[in-house]
DNA sequence: TTCTAATCTTACTCATCAGTAAGTCTACTT
DNA sequence: AAGTAGACTTACTGATGAGTAAGATTAGAA
């Protein structure tokens, strides 16, 4: 999203530095964060490679910066989305089509969260390890709700389950990313449909002919 | 799995080349392609540098041979398990069992094949691409099998469908894999419990209550 | 025993790239 | 108009690591 045509112009810290992760952000998920070269950010971003080390310190810390930065606003757009409501099945809807809309717009950011090999550096790890987390942490925030609300029967299911359960769908949702890139003509919405009738309802029912569908 | 007291022994070509691979498997996986080095696999596998050029080639044929080795093992493994029996779900079963058994005996294994950044080299990626298209492809052949059968009645789904499915469980069983060392304790027939209960019977109704049990 | 082919080694070369030294340039203040 | 702080550059250094040249060693065949 880099200007090809800015005649060397002179940009505030703030701006730039916000470039330079844009830049980062895209050679990292071309390349993977061995392979991506500095110089190659630096030269995307319209700007020589000293002043990334002035503005971000090290390529460690300009990965970290990019995987702060994505995370933050993955974070947010499934929490917006997923927050509103009451029914469970509902909020799950919500936050699965912002999360496939999320990757489709910004397929680097996912890859750059979720495809790298963590053990670049004790850091890396920690910060990768973190962030992944962190996005678990929603939908199992959800999924805990989904069992405390419908566990006034015969279910003995836990926080333990919700997180296995979040494990499973955030897996299965990056692996559906790989599948969009195939049908690019899927909507985020008929990516979740697709995910609800297979979780939700369940293979064996759906295979039965039920069908689920979004609630309004 | 390589010894440390061989007392430099020789060893004919064919085994030698195993050995460097076992040794390529894991530093890869510790590593990640690129940051891997070669003589780090060298020294494990007891040997110099310059054997592993003369036996592989070069660091991308090396990594190549570590593709192919795994995949044939972990397509056998699955294919052996789920070949038999004729009930879909019990294949399934049995198939996803086998994957998690396997990928908890053979971890690096599994972070090679589906834990790399692709984009290193043209060769690298089309391997990568041919491997993980070949593991998925086993679990879409169940799924059009379990399709197939259940379509006598309303249900109006294809191979398409049965391919969604696929990316889908393949997802969830990589990510799995992390709760999985999160849950040392737990089984692999354990962890394919709750993910057929997941999505052969279906959240709603595992929280209304619904339990699956193995066949047999 | 002698020869030979296969196994294996030490000791390099050379390209790549993270990081830096030592400035220059320009927008804005006073 | 002069001064200055912040934006920006060219041109390096030093480490690392893929790949190789040139030959040493040993198991077994003749």
């Amino acid at each position: 999203m880099t200007d090809i045509d800015r005649p060397r112009r002179r940009l505030p810290r703030s701006v730039r530095e916000q470039e330079i992760i844009d830049a980062a952000l895209r050679v990292f998920a071309k390349r993977g964060y061995r392979a991506a070269v500095v110089d190659e950010i630096a030269d995307l971003a319209g700007i020589s490679k000293p002043m990334v080390y002035l503005y971000l310190g090290s390529k460690e810390g300009l990965f970290i910066a990019c995987i702060r930065r994505e995370t933050q606003r993955l974070v947010t757009a499934f929490r917006e989305a997923a927050g509103a409501g009451d029914d469970p099945a509902r909020r799950l809807w919500a936050g699965l089509t912002a999360f496939f809309g999320f990757v489709a717009a910004h397929r680097d950011s996912w890859v750059v969260l979720h495809r790298q090999a963590p053990e670049q550096s004790e850091a890396i790890a920690a910060e990768l390890a973190a962030a992944r987390r962190s996005v678990r942490a929603e939908v199992t925030g959800l999924i805990g709700d989904g069992i405390a609300r419908g566990a006034g029967g015969a279910v003995h299911l836990g926080r333990d389950d919700a997180d296995f359960v979040a494990h499973a769908l955030v897996g299965a949702a990056d692996s559906l990313t790989d599948w969009m890139e195939l049908h690019p003509g899927e909507p985020p919405e008929g990516v979740t449909l697709r995910l609800m009738n297979m979780t939700w309802v369940g293979m064996r029912n759906v295979l039965a002919g039920e069908v689920w569908a979004p609630p309004r």
